[in-house]
DNA sequence: TCAATAGTGTCTTTCAGACACTATGCT
DNA sequence: AGCATAGTGTCTGAAAGACACTATTGA
């Protein structure tokens, strides 16, 4: 038989094949909280119940898995160039009851002021981190968010990835109050700022923000922290 | 209509769904380079073609795509305790004639001498990763192995994972020239050491491996080189 | 004794942490 | 002037790199 009568006679059907899913954990940085957007589950199975923005892979709608995350995560936020990197995947015969299923998980950063709002409806809320713990999601979604999570924290001590929470134009304090609610302790102001400009990873902006006080200087991202390491972690 | 009846009707066939499998890129040193495994496509399609270790997931064999991974690693390889990482998953309409496929990318670091080499047929050789550039692979699996590459080497830098590449008993001077191979480049000898022996990655046996000059003291792995981070990575 | 490989002593360099200090603008 | 917030100067400490040095064996 040569390549084309194969081709011919192959069913995909023929084989038991798993359920296949992308999940996204989109993280934001609202009210001076890390948090997660969830979304609530208006079928069966699990119902009700609240789960990360995903679903199934549509093979005519999406070339690649990564299309499929970021067609859900623009259906969710409308954001032009969010951050969205592979997490990890898992599959297992009885995570899900309809049968054997594998997802793909994803995580997103994305600056809450950029998203379009109109997109958010009412099954869709926001979850602080700090209530990740406790939290009853669909599935073994509070793992993926843990583990997509543990992601964002380990990338927090050795790049300057949360960079991407930010919005446009910030000052070095903010950014360095973002890093402390991921890291969840507070960190040295002066290695901070000297990593971040050693590295090139903020440039200024030449522009300042008056609160009150002493005016901060304005910085932007220089695009260096969606690659580039510092030359060493923060120490634990 | 509830849960239970839900399920009742819900048949994942009426849904397009993507082809799966797992592929492992397993690498070894042999003959002073570092090789990687491949086996010989026996059907359709890229027939004839060497691709890496892989194949479907087998919903009634496997209990999850991890479970998987270590099945054909150890159809190939019979080793007890590979070190398996998953790496990436990587999925689209067009890397298989048969259709939307996606594929969970795993590595794998075993020890030449564990090998079970009664399961490694015809069908199977080793190639050096310096000729992998050149090589012409079945489906996209040139890149998923430059990928598993990348991801072996950055270990490299900054843990030390090349220790599952070792046999039971080794030399520093042994495991220097296995980073050197994987990294493709001379490392200074004294940081070298202290890193590992600092770190506690390793430990003295009690013996010497004598080769004609002075006799070299024999190290095991402690076990830490598959979790813990060293303190910097090494320099560029 | 010499060649070859194993392994160390120690100085320098790089970069993070500590912490006291200065700078700026509002009230 | 006093305050709060922004930001720096500079010392210390940890760990990597450089490189000359010593150690151990067989031939």
């Amino acid at each position: 038989m040569n390549e084309t009568d194969f081709l011919k006679n192959y069913n995909i059907h023929d084989y038991e094949i798993p359920l296949c899913t992308v999940d996204i954990a989109i993280f934001a940085v609202i009210d001076d909280a890390l948090q997660l957007l969830l979304v609530e589950r208006l079928e069966h199975p699990e119902k009700c119940k609240w789960a990360l923005p995903g679903g199934f892979i549509d093979l005519h709608a999406d070339a690649s898995v990564d299309a499929a995350a970021y067609r859900k995560l623009t259906d969710k936020t409308g954001i032009a160039s969010p951050y969205l990197e592979q997490v990890s995947t898992t599959g297992a015969a009885n995570r899900d009851p309809r049968g054997w299923s594998l997802t793909v998980l994803y995580f997103a950063l994305i600056d809450i002021n950029k998203v379009d709002t109109s997109k958010l409806n009412d099954n869709a809320r926001w979850l602080k981190i700090s209530e990740l713990a406790e939290a009853n999601l669909a599935f073994d979604h509070q793992q993926l968010a843990q583990q997509a999570l543990e992601r964002l924290q380990s990338k927090a001590t050795y790049s300057a990835l949360p960079i991407e929470l930010m919005p446009t134009e910030f000052t070095l304090t903010e950014l360095q109050d973002v890093f402390s609610i991921i890291l969840g302790r507070k960190l040295p102001i002066k290695s901070f700022r000297r990593r971040l400009m050693d590295a090139d990873m903020v440039e200024e902006t030449g522009n300042s923000k008056i609160a009150g006080k002493r005016p901060a200087k304005l910085y932007r991202s220089t695009g260096r922290a969606r690659t580039a390491m510092l030359p060493q972690p923060i120490r634990p």
